[in-house]
DNA sequence: TTTGAAAACTCTCGCGC
DNA sequence: GCGCGAGAGTTTTCAAA
């Protein structure tokens, strides 16, 4: 945190997180304070970086991305070089949400969706497996969503 | 997917998957549609569940987050009782992020947002594990986001 | 789906604390 | 520096066709 956050700072950021669609209107509301203030200060939230996007939630299970894998990916070799172009390709696949340099026993984690396991077999034979510098991939699959929040604690 | 969507409602989705602040205006010149239209489909997407929420996302590290860990969770018991009784007690730490259940060699994935590895320790220690039905826990962190999108795939 | 008009909201500016 | 009110400018909303 560079120039630290007050306390409505703080309370805008935690409704944000959670329901973006509010109006400064009914922000300004809730937390007392004016819709000009309010208003002010989120536009200082986002040029200061804090809020970086705000962006839709789809229900995956209507868009037909009903299965989530998390893949932990071995590479073969370690160089900068290798680790590079391993990001760089797999940022490419669209089936890939997030892709994490992990500790551990495993160098990478991709979360990945897809329709089915069909689809998600193909990814990993036709897209994944045959990237030059993978060791092992093991698939995990979600059963079912406990919690899945966007949101930090603040 | 229950009733389909079309060619405008996908790219309607694409659109605010990644930057929900467009206003309608912006999304219509786009898709060359009238504002009215947008305005409709949009509302009726809401209304379907095909957008569940929309959400700010904010800079982890600038909000004093930087530390994300995945943590995998093996149970005692698998009764229906202590599944529950483990996912409603998981689900109340603002630490965790995420919960699923998975298959595999352990129960549930975690994804905990912590400030840093002693404020982990402290979580770990004096929350998870002492949840009753706990048997192991083994934490893997975040070196490096290659790639972090809210957008699945349309 | 579109048009058009009314209502609501956003955003800026200047003032005051 | 921060917060506020008022007005102009946009956007949303909701008819009717």
């Amino acid at each position: 945190m560079d120039a630290d956050l007050d306390t409505t700072d703080l309370e805008i950021l935690r409704i944000l997180q959670i329901d973006a669609t509010l109006t400064n209107k009914e922000i300004a509301f809730k937390l007392r304070k004016s819709i000009a203030t309010i208003h002010d200060r989120i536009r200082k939230l986002k040029e200061r970086g804090y809020i970086k996007k705000v962006v839709a939630i789809l229900d995956r299970q209507k868009i037909n991305k009903s299965l989530i894998a998390f893949s932990q990916v071995l590479l073969k070799e370690h160089t900068a070089d290798a680790l590079n172009e391993f990001e760089r390709e797999v940022a490419k696949f669209n089936e890939v949400m997030e892709c994490f340099q992990m500790t551990g026993a495993f160098d990478f984690i991709l979360r990945i969706a897809t329709s089915d396991m069909e689809s998600y077999h193909l990814f990993l034979r036709n897209k994944l497996a045959i990237l030059p510098n993978i060791s092992t991939v093991q698939s995990f699959f979600v059963l079912s969503e406990t919690k899945s929040d966007t949101a930090y604690p603040l």
